[in-house]
DNA sequence: CCGACCAATGGAACCGGTTCCATTTGCATC
DNA sequence: GATGCAAATGGAACCGGTTCCATTGGTCGG
């Protein structure tokens, strides 16, 4: 029940063929061109062509030490700002002869594990991750290994790993003053469990911060909502209209999931964003242009950072250590019709 | 400049440390414990253990002529989905010991063929492939080297690869019908264009079908959009409605991505749905509940549709050759608010 | 005409596993 | 105690490339 293997072409095969070493192919697989006569150049290209020879990577790989293999982990592939990033990632990692494996670790700490193992023993050359933040054990391990990393989104203040996001506080600090200029009496922050994220807890903490300085009374307004349990969202955004009855409102979602959702339970509330209830979110999906009169988001250069981790990556693979701890781009406010024309 | 390579512990690190041979350590990695002493074998363990050992991969698979690699090849990774399908073949993909290399072609045949050969160069196990289905060299070259490939969506004539797909001609059916009912006078159909993708064309020659077996008037109006061209979708739109003025209409969106770009233009037009225009589309994006009272959808079962294609390739590679050609889950028409209450 | 030098090429070891085959060990049987 | 056989283990070749070092052949200056 074996598969039959059919034997493929080999570098030995191309050698026999052209009439030279297995060296001299070598040279030329390598681009060493100018260590070899031009006629034999073109021997060898032709006996390749007429061969459809491809050279075997895992070969090249085992006696160079290399894999051209970048591992991505990723927390939530579905989430549109995870593929923004991996469209960036993977567009610079192919310029450069790379290839992508990508993990989905569903937020799983042990998923996360298990898939940074796996990677290792494939001898990967570097690692794009989107840590869930918790138990990083093998993630610590790749240290070890000497192998580059690059944390994405999400900081670990423990490891020391280059970390690329956007600034978290600034961008939240913009948008909280578009909301306190629009005067609401109440203002909540609905997010997905802080526990480990970064990236959740800065955004609270500027909320939080921004709401103290201003002497607003939403100070205590952090809904943490779990999405994987049904009702959760709704029981939260219940409590808090019952809370601000009779009074004006906003809600600041912390990425788009959480914006999404609070749309969708709005939308079954049969409440009219902005009348009913104004609205806010990080991340700029899409849908955001196509929900009533638009909904007003953060907007983060996803491609750019996307971009920018891989190339972090190539940086590190060539030797050139580089001290940047936290790069961060800017987000930038797209002010729309969910928080304005009340 | 170079990197200082530290070594990496090896097998026979393993092997000399707990006095055994290289032979019997790879007994224990590829888990034939019947063949080792359980003594032996405890040693061996522990002493991986001690050592942080992780077996190379690519040594692995030179000998045995794999690689543990799955090729991913899709047209557009920032399409829900196609993430969907993702996911799907990612979990079975790694219950299995594979892992997922991802290419995002962006609908290019030519980056398609690159990364095939690049894909071909890792001696990838099998491939999961979402084709442009323009100029498949590459792709047809496969099938010479006995590397198992299964198209995902999008089926190829010239190519006897099993496909996977949804029930198209039944879905745009069942949907047409509930169109009629409303008694629209006009419906159009907007799509991507047709060429080479098999998927876009079995949906418009459905959609033109059923009006012509109704004798409606609509038989005509099929638009073929360039998303990539600023304007194209807008000037259709403006076209067909012009065509339609005081009549009663609907659109039928061939996929989300159309289905998304058609509510933002509706929305920039200032025009309500369904009460200046019905909408209904393929795909289930979640945004699709989040709009006015809800878009009619088509939704496929994307996760099943991934994990049954990735089973698929597992079974070739097991040397189960399967002869089904192409298989085709069922789609379910979820009736909202944008073709009903006008 | 000879030695030096360079360009072009080849031989063989090596990367880290797997696997075929041979060898050693342990133990029961006669 | 010799014999036989199975269980346990080891040696060495091999997978398909790369790379160090040696070799060959030709050109050039003296």
């Amino acid at each position: 029940m074996e598969k039959p293997q059919l034997p493929r072409v080999t570098i030995k095969d191309v050698a026999l063929k052209a009439g030279v070493s297995k060296t001299t192919v070598s040279r030329y697989l390598g681009g060493n061109y100018k260590e070899i006569a031009p006629k034999t150049r073109k021997r060898i290209e032709d006996t390749i062509a007429s061969l459809n020879y491809r050279p075997n990577i895992m070969a090249r790989g085992l006696k160079r030490n290399t894999s051209n293999l970048i591992g991505m982990v990723v927390a939530d592939i579905s989430n549109p700002y995870t593929t923004a990033i991996m469209r960036g990632a993977e567009d610079i990692c192919n310029q450069n002869g790379y290839n992508l494996l990508v993990c989905n670790t569903d937020n799983d700490p042990e998923k996360e594990n298990d898939y940074i193992s796996m990677l290792q023993a494939h001898r990967i050359d570097g690692l794009i991750i989107n840590t869930t933040g918790r138990n990083n054990e093998a993630l610590k391990d790749l240290a070890h290994d000497d192998i580059p990393v690059v944390l994405v989104d999400r900081k670990v203040p423990s490891l020391e790993y280059d970390t690329i996001g956007v600034e978290n506080h600034r961008a939240v600090t913009d948008a909280m003053h578009h909301l306190i200029e629009q005067n609401f009496d109440r203002i909540a922050f609905f997010t997905e469990p802080l526990a480990g994220v970064s990236t959740r807890k800065e955004r609270a903490a500027a909320f939080e911060q921004v709401l103290r300085a201003n002497g607003h009374p939403s100070c205590q307004d952090i809904y943490e909502v779990d999405l994987s349990s049904e009702g959760s969202l709704m029981d939260k955004l219940l409590f808090f209209l019952e809370e601000s009855k009779g009074q004006t409102k906003a809600i600041f979602a912390v990425n788009g999931v959480v914006l999404l959702q609070l749309v969708i339970a709005l939308q079954q509330l049969n409440l009219s964003i902005p009348k009913d209830l104004a609205l806010l979110g990080f991340d700029n999906p899409e849908w955001a242009l196509a929900v009533g009169s638009g909904i007003t988001t953060i907007e983060q250069p996803t491609y750019e950072i996307g971009t920018a981790a891989m190339e972090s990556i190539l940086q590190k693979i060539k030797g050139n250590k580089t001290f940047s701890q936290y790069t961060s781009f800017s987000a930038r406010l797209i002010i729309r019709g969910s928080t304005t024309n009340n």
